[in-house]
DNA sequence: CACCATGTTGAACGCTCGTTCAACGCGCTA
DNA sequence: TAGCGCGTTGAACGAGCGTTCAACATGGTG
């Protein structure tokens, strides 16, 4: 019983060049720009978020950044050091953003997670890329530097975790499964990242508002 | 300015390698299993799910298959079409599983919410692996296979417009965005496959209870 | 028994991978 | 100008990649 497959498939080519779209060696790096670490990871997002980080070569991150991957080298210890200090950065940024955002928002509960989330998806619009990297390829991540990551997405995680449950001690909310309403949010604002297209159809402010509103039902808020 | 990392890595080991929990090349065929086209697809299902498609190489589904990578290009024509194969066939159990759920429901609009998304998320838990995969993996599919998936998924996304924008129209369900509801909802129970474990403190069928709870409450249903 | 189709095997192909390194350019101080 | 140190370079390393193939086992049919 030889070949069960029924779908078609390029055999030769490679997936990175395939789903690259338009001409792959293209250089992301204005002429004048010298290839720095922070140009090297500005392309490593790029063609990471892409093509995913075994999907990305050093070579693809060196071409994209207009340099050789000797200098990666220089800057960074290993193709998986660079993934680690992305991923760092990458929830430093939200983490940041959901703490300012708290520290604005006032007393009332759910203007607490209006904020929280709209600070969330704002950074999963802003930094989509960032974003994409670090909600799926932390399976990529070895045994050091995944543990930090994990903790700070945990961090983050339990932000929402505590608007939801204060909310629901004090009555704002209804849902009698604050837990899972808290992850179902999350889940859901960071999904953004996935579907986000800065050119689209919705203003981002607007795609933040209507998150807010979908997540304050999710937890029976009573206005 | 060398070195401007500060995370270590573990720098010649493959990633792939530390991120699989256990002694890597285990067969995970019981002896009498004869390697055939089904057996390689669960094979390869639990490799990629752990390291993802392009963490996996033809000869690690072949060992976890207890075969050589010969024999895979028997049953397939390549490491990408075992991929469209894969996703093919899990999208088609969502697929059916949410057909059927809409059949089994009555007309009304909340049980007809609870039958999709419960239907959803039971196959996110059952069929855990195969939906983490067919999630994560469609940038590594090719042009004409990942045609094929897409369209798919977007059909299942299709169920689940129709279903809350039925309810909006009917009055049963409030939300003033049914679009955007109806993405936060299977976002958030797709995402079910990348947490569960099928061990865990809450049942499988509470699971799917709470979901069901809060997608109702995400759509402002009034009872 | 001879024969063919089907399924399996181990070894090998050419290529790309992550990573290293000696050699080199170049701006600085003495 | 001589010497130094830092950043950069192109080429190369061994290993692993996806894939192929000729040779081999096997078991039903003439």
């Amino acid at each position: 019983m030889p070949r069960t497959e029924t779908a078609t498939s390029a055999p030769t080519r490679r997936a990175r060049d395939a789903a690259r779209p338009g001409p792959p060696p293209t250089v992301l790096v204005r002429p004048g720009d010298e290839p720095t670490a922070a140009t090297l990871l500005a392309a490593a997002v790029e063609v990471m978020a892409a093509s995913g980080y075994h999907g990305t070569s050093v070579r693809d991150i060196a071409t994209a950044a207009g340099t050789s991957p000797a200098v990666l080298y220089h800057h960074y210890r290993s193709k998986q050091g660079l993934l680690v200090m992305l991923c760092d950065r990458g929830l430093d940024v939200l983490i940041e953003a959901t703490e300012a955002a708290l520290d604005e928002a006032g007393p009332d509960d759910a203007d607490k997670l209006r904020a929280i989330v709209g600070a969330h998806v704002r950074v999963h619009m802003e930094s989509q890329r960032e974003s994409l990297i670090g909600n799926s390829e932390i399976r990529a991540l070895e045994a050091p530097g995944r543990d930090l990551i994990v903790a700070k997405r945990d961090a983050q995680q339990r932000f929402f975790d505590r608007v939801v449950r204060d909310g629901v001690r004090s009555g704002a909310f209804a849902t009698p499964q604050p837990d899972d309403a808290s992850r179902f949010i999350t889940t859901a604002c960071t999904g953004v990242a996935a579907w986000y297209r800065p050119g689209g159809a919705t203003e981002a402010d607007e795609i933040v508002a209507r998150h807010q509103r979908i997540a304050l039902d999710a937890v029976a808020h009573r206005p």
